[in-house]
DNA sequence: TCTATTGGGGAACGATCGTTTCCAAATTAA
DNA sequence: TTAATTTGGAAACGATCGTTCCCCAATAGA
């Protein structure tokens, strides 16, 4: 009788959709800052009452990391399906580094990068945000050596760098990018970085 | 008869010190962030009541720009003072970003910078901010630039490099090392960055 | 049909925000 | 001395903050 057969819970059914109203909260949260964003305005950007919001998280610290999550898994998405065309591992590097420069220039740089907004917001008197940003940035270091190792093992990158040291400066170039980004460089010189970063895999 | 001959303004002379305080508001701005800080926690760290500090400043924004002035000037100092050290350009831009590293972990990390964090929370909606942001910016690409060209006439840096690429690079990697202090990692990793980006001017 | 449960939405709450006001104190100029 | 001016400091202000409450609607299970 019931086309969808998976169990409903009890009550109301909820009437949008949370991933939809999290990506409005991202872009809130992004060119405001957790502090800045305030509830109001939460509230009318995700088209929610504040009653219904409060139902759906505990509070704003809540919709922020929520919001903080779902930007992850969005651009996670995005960049794996971008490093998915390289040829070779010099390659992915050079699509990661500039998969951070498209995203530090214009509208979007303007906008900003949610993990560097709470590193510097938040991560410093709060356990949560820190870990997630501890994590995230570990991950992006942790990405940059994989991929250097691998460009060291198809030969594409030079044997002698440190694919350790040679990624940790890479994730202090892409983080700087995008605070470069929030006061909006051109496109071209946010990409002369990305140029001359690879100098260093020769 | 009076040993201070300097004319003094009628009305009550002002008890405090003015960079005393903004020396005060420094930290907490940099810690806390500008809209995090209360005008509470501001006068309490300052060792001001309310009024004064309304007497000595317009508003709280009035308050953060003087802040970012003062922050700004006392950095320059010192940082000026490490360069004149340097025997080359190459010895002089090692020292300049060694002088980030240094204020990119510990204490000092943690406590951020006040230029970034007003990239970060500010820059986007106040023009003001944004300003002083991109002045400060453009100055540390022109030195790094500057001390490039410098190395590349004395000989202790290679005249294949670009001076102006290689100088954005380095920019973007001082302001990604200053955003990766806030989560603090240890001081042997954020020189490594350093080491590895000095290999660009091989 | 009745009960339990949950969501939608708006009104209301206490707390805190940035700011102003007020009065006493300290100074200059007349 | 007196008037004008400015600061120190505490108290008070309206606005806005994040949050809760309340009432109605919509659903599941009995």
């Amino acid at each position: 009788m019931d086309i969808n057969t998976a169990t409903r819970p009890p009550g109301r059914p909820r009437e949008f959709e949370i991933e939809e109203a999290l990506d409005k909260a991202v872009i809130v949260f992004s060119e405001r800052g957790y502090h800045a964003a305030s509830i109001s305005e939460l509230k009318d950007a995700m088209g929610l009452a504040a009653g219904s919001l409060y139902k759906a998280f505990k509070d704003k610290k809540a919709i922020f990391l929520a919001s903080f999550d779902r930007y992850k898994q969005v651009r996670n998405a995005v960049l794996e399906q971008e490093l998915a065309q390289g040829i070779n591992g010099r390659d992915r590097v050079s699509r990661m580094l500039r998969f951070y420069a498209e995203a530090s220039h214009g509208e979007n740089g303007r906008r900003g990068c949610l993990v560097v907004g709470t590193a510097i917001e938040l991560a410093v008197y709060d356990a949560e945000a820190a870990e997630r940003v501890d994590r995230s940035m570990g991950r992006s270091e942790a990405l940059f050596e994989t991929l250097i190792r691998e460009g060291q093992a198809d030969g594409s990158i030079a044997q002698a760098i440190d694919p350790g040291a040679t990624a940790r400066l890479l994730l202090s170039v892409t983080q700087g990018l995008r605070v470069l980004g929030k006061t909006g460089p051109n496109r071209d010189r946010a990409f002369s970085v990305v140029d001359t970063a690879m100098k260093l895999l020769d």
